[in-house]
DNA sequence: GTATCATGTAACTTCATACGTTACATGATC
DNA sequence: GATCATGTAACGTATGAAGTTACATGATAC
């Protein structure tokens, strides 16, 4: 099955906006994502519909998060970019006449809604300042690492 | 997205199976389940190699289980069908070398991870009896109100 | 022993959809 | 008005489940 990868995608172009300070370009964005700025601007799209980023056309022009980062959740984010389908399995059919079917999709429904209830309450708990925190300190760590490798050279 | 619907589906059969009593054929099954006996075959194949089921050639040949079904869970029907992807998203990349992926990835994955350990513990939790004891449940009900309205007619 | 019935399987088509790409319009800044 | 950036339509690409056709294999009835 082909995943889904606009959530991920998408997270990776914020915390790029986060670092950076200034409006970021599509460019900007697709070249660190490894895509192209029209994919960009459609996921993105959906952020600045639900108000959590900022675009600005011409000279200087870019995207920029229009929201305290503490206060922006990634069960929001996953919303904003169009509730991408959770679970990767479903039914034959909805609307069934069949008494079996019914009992088939009555078990595998309670499942797949509980995984889903699941999913956007981890998303619900973490906001996006948490991870730019997370990167942090990868950063620092991965710092560390390098001076430490200096350190062995001299 | 599309979603993958072998297990519903292969869950289907076996309760027809159960109810039947004797050998069913791909064609019986495909006709319950409005699809192809050739992807009936396709998709019982699975379960055939896990020993879940025997199937039997020529006359009076076909499907039919080959377990105790207090003693199957849809966990172990899930794998037979070949352990179908169960998150419908993932990451754009799979090992990035960008921290900033690192860290999402990280965030994401574990929540990932956590559904798919909860769907497969609710599948684990559910034998094939207790789907065949809820399907014979609602079929008592429904012949309990098909008397009840030849009842109000008289 | 052969006609029939059933599975086994390869090969192909179909379909949905995320993702990629091209092209061009719109608007902001220098 | 030249340039830079977004906005968006239109089309192409790739993946994988599901559907379909065709034929081989094996078991049973007669």
């Amino acid at each position: 099955m082909i995943r889904d990868s606009r959530l991920s995608s998408v997270l990776h172009g914020l915390l790029h906006m986060i670092g950076a300070g200034e409006p970021v370009t599509s460019e900007q964005l697709a070249r660190a994502m490894a895509t192209n700025p029209v994919v960009v601007r459609r996921v993105m799209a959906g952020l600045r519909e639900q108000g959590l980023v900022r675009s600005e056309k011409g000279h200087a022009g870019g995207w920029t998060l229009a929201r305290d980062p503490t206060d922006i959740t990634l069960a929001e984010i996953y919303r904003a970019v169009g509730e991408p389908t959770i679970v990767a399995m479903g039914h034959r059919s909805e609307n069934p006449g069949c008494l079996v079917e019914q009992a088939v999709n009555d078990a595998l429904g309670d499942t797949f809604r509980e995984v889903e209830a699941l999913f956007l309450k981890r998303l619900g708990a973490v906001t996006l300042d948490v991870l730019a925190k997370d990167f942090k300190r990868r950063l620092a760590k991965h710092k560390q690492s390098l001076e430490d490798q200096i350190h062995a050279i001299k």
